[in-house]
DNA sequence: CCATCACCTTGACCTGAATCAAGTCTGGTA
DNA sequence: TACCAGACTTGATTCAGGTCAAGGTGATGG
């Protein structure tokens, strides 16, 4: 997700005030849900601004973060007529909606906005096919290790130089029900981690990278 | 997957002879690979006949199954510029191919084609949603469970009868890494269902579930 | 009709990560 | 400056599932 066009790139001679018509802006407060999972899916969502969570929950409340969304991302495609997902503001974040029956003048009017959408959910599938090798196959160092590097791609400037530094946004909670882990066996990777000189953690959330390429190799198992 | 639409049918004057025009039929015999995880994207895929695995691989072997595909199935969307995943055939398949260029042709005398890939994308991050959540966060029973009433859906004739048989068409090899666990457990959680007369073992391959009601409940973590 | 081989099951044991249980750190409040 | 609450870390212990090691089973071929 991320740093990528967002779909109005996809109507060329781009209408705004059309786009403007079929959306509305919408706020939501931190830890605040917009989206639960298996209520009727009438509406995409673009992040426009802050960050979002994106989770399932069995019924004993055990839970399964499958993504962090950010300024740019969609939402709502991994839905046929109810929502697969619930998804849930990750302290504070700006929103467009889209319904439905809006979405479809537009993709009727601009047909190559289909085609956008279709790219955006095949993104998101590669990147799921991802996770799954990592939920299914990967120890928790690799896990832990493949968030770090993820996390990376996410950044603005990729920094030039061999040290990165991070900015983690979401609690220890959410990084363990994205990773399929504790937030003990988590915290005590990360503390590993530093100990191995392969980060530092300057406070909770402002972790720098120490040797990027050498958690990359631990990332893919080869360490 | 299975038992839906094929994308002929948002054809609406589905015109057989340019969709024959655009793809080609090809046979595939059983554990042969015919998509390289990493290898250049250049076709989508139709699963004809017979099934098919798709799966992801670490440096080291570690193998995740991402998915089992059947007749009517489509491949190749969680793809960008390369494949996300390999694929092969399991006990022999037939697919039909349609080079990325010969699908654009299509998308523009149908357009609903494009609408239809997008909905089959949408269905396909539905269901990995789910499988994030199995394999991040259910215990191996659960999995277990949850495969067994996963295949039910793939049957012809849901059974309106109490029990209901069950065909594994893969190895217990495939199920261990669809499930994210070893053979060995996969082994003996069947043993386990079995003696607690959820399940026969008919053969190998056959199964037939004693209480599919029972056995829903422990997939969704509810015993 | 037996041998073989591939696949599956079962048992014994081990270990990585979960669980349980203290601490510690931070930032907000008074 | 001290207090508090919530989030994080660390340690001790447990346990689910993995690993290692025999057996079983059933389809194929000699």
């Amino acid at each position: 997700m991320g740093r990528r066009l967002s779909i109005c790139n996809s109507i060329d001679d781009c209408d705004l005030a059309i786009l403007a018509n079929e959306s509305s802006r919408m706020t939501v407060a931190d830890g605040r849900s917009f989206i639960e999972e298996g209520e009727p899916a009438n509406d995409f969502f673009v992040v426009t601004g802050g960050r979002v969570k994106l989770f399932t929950l069995l019924p004993d409340g055990r839970r399964q973060i499958t993504g962090f969304a950010e300024g740019g991302d969609f939402l709502g495609l991994a839905a046929s007529t109810s929502y697969a997902f619930g998804a849930e503001a990750l302290g504070g974040a700006t929103l467009c909606r889209f319904p439905h029956a809006g979405m479809q003048r537009l993709t009727e009017r601009f047909p190559s906005l289909e085609h956008r959408l279709r790219e955006e959910a095949s993104r998101e599938l590669a990147l799921m096919q991802a996770r799954m090798t990592l939920l299914g196959r990967k120890t928790a160092r690799e896990r832990v290790a493949t968030f770090l590097i993820e996390r990376c791609s996410h950044l603005d400037r990729p920094d030039p130089s061999h040290t990165i530094e991070l900015d983690l946004p979401m609690p220890r909670t959410d990084i363990a029900d994205y990773l399929g882990l504790t937030i003990e066996t988590v915290s005590r990777i990360l503390s590993a981690f530093k100990k191995e000189k392969l980060i530092n953690i300057r406070s909770i959330t402002h972790i720098k990278l120490l040797d990027p390429e050498r958690i990359s190799m631990i990332a893919e198992g080869m360490e």
